[in-house]
DNA sequence: TATTTGTTATAGTACATATATAACAGATGG
DNA sequence: CCATCTGTTATATATGTACTATAACAAATA
């Protein structure tokens, strides 16, 4: 499996789990109909609690990430098509809130508007055109 | 004060009080050699007790906002220029590991780089170059 | 020198995280 | 149909963090 988790850190263990199936999204590694292993023998590979596994399953499932039908597991849902407007917007208020965020430490810092525009593309391009896809 | 808190936040209180305080700083309400109120006096104000507010001092002087000396109680630094370079230098890694998180979390919903360039553009120009400044 | 400062110590409550069993309803493959 | 696997829920325990409550300390200062 793609996933592992770091005990040593200090973000929660269902947060990485979490964390590491969006990042699979995004780069497509994870596509709309593909299944996730069950909560129990993710949690056998990890070498963690079931709970753990299934609390991170329950927030992808609220997230809209992931749809759940019965025995059939955990399944990677088309958030794009399905998302409902109420989270569409909610998240965008939340990142728009984050950037804000980060750009307020950054000023008290000394930085500068152009610093911050700089850095934020800089990750967007990372992001959204890795090295090594045509787009 | 131009301090308050939310209790039924999920932010930590110690967090809350930190933030606000940066926030100052970088609107330029709070500028280097201005005293912050002690700890028992501030904590007295917002109703809280007195070892959240030192957290948050604590904080603050761990991350170079601050000085402590003695009876004079907490002072506003002149980060820009007192800033050690490693504390610089771990303050733009955090920053962009949490551009690049938000990044990757906007692609898994299906946004694209244009769209996370313009939010975050959107932001420092709110947060740089306020309404009201002649800058 | 008496007071105020941040700091530290101790103790208690409340909540989040993670673990460990156990049982449940629903979907599904045989 | 039915045994099985799915996510889900219910307890219980242990640990860590957040917050509160007193209390005392060294350092700086008016």
């Amino acid at each position: 499996m793609f996933l592992e988790v770091d005990l040593s850190s200090d973000e929660p263990i269902y947060r990485q789990i979490r964390a590491q199936i969006v990042s699979a999204v995004a780069s497509g590694e994870l596509a709309p109909g593909d299944s996730l292993p069950s909560v129990r023998s993710l949690a056998g590979d990890l070498g963690v609690n079931m709970h753990t596994v299934n609390k991170a399953y329950a927030m992808l499932r609220d997230e809209g990430y992931v749809t759940m039908r019965g025995r059939s597991g955990a399944v990677i849902a088309d958030i794009t098509r399905m998302a409902s407007p109420a989270r569409a917007q909610e998240h965008r208020e939340r990142l728009t809130a984050e950037l804000a965020r980060l750009a307020t430490e950054l000023k008290a810092r000394g930085g500068t508007r152009d610093e911050f525009v700089r850095l934020a593309t800089a990750q967007a391009d990372a992001v959204f055109c890795p090295p090594g896809q045509g787009t």
